[in-house]
DNA sequence: TTTTGGCACTCGATCAATATGAGTGCTAAA
DNA sequence: TTTAGCACTCATATTGATCGAGTGCCAAAA
């Protein structure tokens, strides 16, 4: 049967492969991914009724090595995917299914409950994300790309403490004890104090309050400016703010996952911040969601564990990336399925909260790629014939 | 030589042992924590330079064993403590020595340049005790008895939307968006509106404002005060807020963590909020530095695990609790060390912060059991006679 | 009465030899 | 091009033998 174009820059690759050999391959994935053992030529064909006999399977199996796409642990065991066969799954083999409609219903409400409540919104994220995919799940509070100020506020504490409120345009909220001076201000004088400051600093960066600081200003006030900076440089500066993580105990119940050093390096990944800040920047640039197999390309580091990720977030207000990680042998279809609806779920939440358009525009024309695999897929289901 | 009590309730079982006995527990404990390896007689005589031969160490080991301090992996193998010999070493033979002065003034440091940012603090609290232990740390925000309403803000954001600031009288800062009402409403207004509910709702309960809307208050006015008791019923109501974790890698690196099913007891533990919520309501009714030992009596449930925990906080304000986490084997008394050090520094912290007592008081209070250790070690430590 | 040297005994750990069987690769026939 | 059949490979499991660390105990010494 005729290869048909897959995916851009893929054609080649596809082309590759016979109807059959597809057909083998994505079998194999997913007999794979369902057991976590070496599928062998028989029990393929017994299993799903191929209309061929074991040898037959055999010989397809051993093209697909040779292409690799498959591999053998040892002479006589049966074939698992390679990450290069994994990533022919993803790209063309793989049915990109809509979460049931149940299902969107149940999250959607959810959601709905927590009312407008960021902080619960990202939890309620990472939970759902980590429990309909069966993985662990990481979730980034949406960044502004520089944050401005909106508005300051001053709240008497005590006799000796005076707590600096900031909104940034994007929304966030930052407070910060100062000192009261030496007679304390009463709450009146400080609105007044407030009233100013946000007259002179409103949509500034942290650099330019800075820059506008010292004329015309009472030490107390030069005070608050600067805290008031501070803050929103602090902002800026985390590249990557409070990371929310749930369900790692789905994905050690793993048998990858099985000793110790594997369970080491994963948890490594999770927790640890240099190499998920490298991945968000690597993600950030992109739109969609994107599939990282372990060993592959740019990602040699992170080992056996693959990750579904997408950006999220408002346009030009703030955008954060959310994603779920497990081992290579992964669901990708139902990862990249709740992860597409929990993204898209929270960017439009997040606009009708700040307005501005939500980041799923770009992904629908991201799909492109979804659509292009629909028609290759169109090129053949049936078994051989 | 005549054994004396050591430390209340322990006075019979302290009894049990003679001066050598103790020596060689302590020993055994030391080792066992440092080698993880069970440790045999002549080691321990040829390490120490215990004045006597193997066989004799021996004989009173099988007297520990008997007393139940003590176990045996098998029989060809040496000594490991028991959850009982651990509970011993804590009680009555561990020294507890205070961080060393340059460790303390690092800490102090740390925490001073971080200016009263409470998320900052925890984040770091959690950072300390992981790196300082050499294993996990659990750090919970400290929470009020109950909140009460200190002050309200208002803050024109869009057309569509208006943010309430809440501030409790603890100091907590909560904020939600709420839409605006028809025809929508300016910041100068908004003050106003603020000023009329902070008049009106100071120092209530979230039961109390529940229970004075209603009257004389304009719909918007009524759904911000909603909104209010809503966020004060939140804090309330979550027993356990945030939890900041930090150093899972650490005590992953522990040889008892080296298959997966003790790993994922581990995770269990951190993770899930069940345990770790019958944990924290055990230990806030407790003052001090808690050592909790693996399967000792109403903790069969966390296996191999070993916490020493502290609540901190200020008296009547906020209470929370913070502690490190690892194997049974666990350097118990470094760990004692740190978490009374940092638990200490925060108290005083939030106390500078907030005013009131630090919970420090009860602590030293507390010292009567150290003292009391101290007075049993004079009883000796040269060989029996 | 306590300590100690000595010796037998136990039992995990390690290694080699062997058997087992799952699954492939290849070849020759259909 | 497919397939039946068979040889081949290699992980896994089993057994047995050996080794040695460490204890337990006893009888002699202090």
């Amino acid at each position: 049967m005729v290869a048909m174009k897959c995916f851009q820059g893929w054609g080649a690759m596809y082309d590759e492969l016979t109807e059959r050999q597809r057909a083998i391959l994505g079998l194999i994935v997913r007999e794979y991914v369902a057991t976590a053992q070496p599928v062998a030529s028989k029990t393929l064909v017994e299993k799903y009724n191929l209309g061929v006999s074991s040898a037959t399977v055999r010989n397809e199996m051993a093209a697909l090595e040779q292409m690799g796409y498959l591999t053998h642990p040892h002479t006589s065991a049966g074939r698992m995917p390679t990450e290069r066969g994994y990533r022919y799954f993803v790209q063309c083999l793989m049915e990109q299914s809509e979460l049931p409609e149940e299902e969107q219903r149940l999250i959607r409400h959810q959601f709905h409950q927590a009312h407008m409540d960021l902080d619960q919104w990202m939890r309620l994220a990472a939970a759902v994300l980590a429990h309909t995919a069966h993985t662990a799940s990481l979730v980034t509070v949406p960044q502004a790309p520089q944050a401005r100020l909106k508005h300051i506020e001053l709240i008497n504490i005590s006799e000796a403490l005076v707590l600096v409120i900031l909104v940034t345009s994007a929304g966030l909220v930052r407070q910060q004890m100062v000192p009261q001076p030496h007679p304390p201000l009463q709450q009146e004088t400080l609105n007044a104090i407030a009233n100013k400051l946000n007259a002179l600093f409103e949509g500034m960066t942290y650099q330019e309050v800075r820059h506008r600081i010292g004329q015309d200003l009472t030490p107390f006030e030069r005070s608050v400016a600067n805290v008031a900076a501070l803050l929103m440089e602090r902002i800026d500066s985390r590249s990557v703010g409070q990371i929310y993580r749930d369900g790692l105990l789905h994905v050690l119940r793993q048998p990858e996952f099985a000793e110790a050093e594997a369970v080491r390096q994963l948890v490594e990944i999770i927790e640890g911040r240099t190499l998920l800040e490298h991945i968000i920047a690597e993600i950030n640039n992109t739109s969609g969601v994107q599939v990282i197999i372990g060993g592959e390309q740019p990602w040699e580091a992170i080992g056996d564990v693959s990750l579904v990720v997408s950006p999220y977030g408002v346009d030009g207000y703030a955008a954060g990336i959310m994603g779920v990680l497990g081992p290579q042998r992964m669901p990708y279809g139902r990862a990249v399925s709740v992860v597409r609806f929990v993204s898209d779920l929270m960017s439009h939440l997040l606009a009708s909260m700040y307005g501005g358009q939500p980041l799923t525009q770009t992904r629908r024309e991201a799909n492109y790629a979804n659509q292009e695999r629909l028609h290759c897929k169109k090129g053949g289901r049936g078994s051989a014939t």
